[in-house]
DNA sequence: CATGAATGAGCTTTCATTCAT
DNA sequence: GATGAATGAAAGCTCATTCAT
């Protein structure tokens, strides 16, 4: 009675002990199987494998396997959105350019070790429903891309802001997937892309 | 269970008559499955349903629901490959900005009326077996670029052509999603993006 | 898509055939499993099991095993119904212990061959949704008995009907559980119930 | 798993203090649990949840959900048992039509405020193993009843004890389901049933 | 060839019961 | 004793695929 089908919030809130390692545990599987063995593979018997709990701890924690998918998206966009204020906070005597760097350069940290996941879950999202997916924090980011670009004079800043992290996100899994030494210079290129993008 | 899970070709050839619609019914029901409902909405026996055939005759045509899948692929892939050969090949006095607005002319051109579907096929083609996917003819368009690319005299066109294929899929996907209204600033705003990627 | 999980109602229509036959098997399957095996043995791999069917074909034609139930329900209620208004038709020059005794005997005849199951039956029915449950039938049944039992002259015959309904089918459950033989006299004490509550 | 499904006596007699209180909790949770959410809804954690008990306080009382309701089935049928002794008992110069009068205003009595819990625990009843079910006190109540009839010359008085038994809670369940108003004529309806089924 | 009923492996989800704390 | 997280057997249900007609 507590948890219905379309609820994608996890079950219960485990702010500290064991819990917190269980839901750790299946969220850290889930990126695992999900990173290294494809969407498809991705299911509630092989997350509680390779979790090494139960089935039964994973549905005490989330309601469904879609709703362990929300929760590792709006995790990494919570952690991108962090990165972004603290550099569009931070964004005193910079110029554009500078910026935009910078905010690349947080993009591409906060891809972190899992190249194929930011992928996989870009993608999956779309077999998410609509109301509930991870929609809200993507919008965040966008706003507060949107601010530095507006505070820089930049036309259009919010259909810009869509586009520019529709180009970061696209470099960065181009070079994930066919270079698998880090580019040094995949900064740089993103950055260049941007700029022509902004004309300036 | 019997099933060669290799075969992700089309049974049969079926170049005319009755054979060819169903065929084409299949792969049209299939587009509409995936673009309308979600990957996770994909199965054989709503492809049937739409398309108006049996399921038995899906498995006439095609010895997977993945075989499908390919197929969509390949063919999205042969119509883009097909309009850059005739961009590169009618390559006679252009400069570079030309060249590129015209490939990503074309590549808009080819996207057709089917927002949802590319991202989606990309989900997909996470889940197929590495060998027989649909990646030879992703290396054949890139090569066409790359030719382009390394005719005016651009470094290491390879990497670039991956990089602007991807710049180009995001801005039309990013446009597609957010504005309902044709940009008429799309091809430009790609262009921008492109030149600037490649510094010139 | 086509059925949700409320739908009580048979997935298909199975005018003839192979279909048909399925289905039959089901339903044959599940009262045996009901009658011999009680309610809690009562679910679609034991009924598939014994219909000699896969889960599948279970599936294909009832979106649950609540909708089994339902299905039982209602044939075994049209069935009584069918019976009462043959006898409720041919209610010409009766008086009331005569058409009491009639409708008795439709109603004991009804159980059929298999005793425990009207029970089961009959108490799994508050397991059910209220909305989509069997009532209707019962009704109709009870507004059958009512026009009998007004056209007597009987007071509150609606009131009346269903008390009576409670009275016999009490009484059939009680003879089935406690005595084997079939007992000669169970209609009459039936007959004398009924009259002594209707005071005539 | 390791559980001993025979073991359906409560664990312990807590005869007095807090244990009591829990104990008493529980099975009060259960009775509300099947009377409102249907026997389908009556699982142990939902107990423990509308009991303010942990699940494994249920445990300590009680070997198995089957225990509960066991206990369940004794209670209610005690308190009618011991009602019916004292009607039995104070059974000096009445006639038969007083004696039936006052054994059916126990049993109404008996029946409290729920009303669907009789049905849901008869459908429960069903999938308990027949040695340790209730059938005891039952037979008990049905001794006492055979008696008083035999007091008054009934033939078989043993079938007659369990029919009226049957009569009775069919009328006063058909009574519950149907008039939320307690019904006035309840007990006089039931009297003239049974009298009319004794044919006296 | 076309059909669509039938199959059953595999996935989702629940819940009785245990046991470490 | 009390707690409630963890377990895992067992049900529910879906859908890729086959095959008799």
């Amino acid at each position: 009675m507590t948890a219905q089908k379309q609820d994608l919030k996890p079950r219960k809130k485990p702010v500290q002990g064991r819990s917190k390692a269980v839901v750790d545990a299946i969220l850290q599987a889930s990126i695992r199987v999900l990173d290294r063995e494809g969407y498809s593979a991705f299911n509630t018997n092989r997350v509680a494998e390779i979790a090494g709990v139960s089935v039964g701890s994973v549905y005490q924690y989330f309601p469904s396997k879609e709703a362990i998918l929300m929760t590792i998206l709006r995790q990494k966009r919570q952690n991108l959105l962090d990165k972004f204020n603290i550099v569009a906070t931070a964004d005193n005597g910079d110029d554009l350019t500078s910026a935009v760097t910078r905010l690349v350069g947080a993009t591409i940290e906060a891809q972190g070790d899992w190249p194929r996941l930011a992928k996989v879950l870009a993608l999956a999202e779309h077999d998410l429903p609509v109301e509930q997916s991870g929609r809200g924090l993507k919008i965040e980011i966008a706003d507060s891309l949107t601010n530095v670009l507006a505070h820089y004079g930049i036309e259009q800043p919010k259909v810009a802001a869509l586009d520019i992290m529709a180009i970061v996100d696209a470099l960065i899994h181009s070079a994930q997937s066919t270079r698998k030494d880090a580019n040094a210079h995949l900064q740089r290129n993103i950055v260049n892309a941007v700029m022509g993008y902004l004309q300036v």
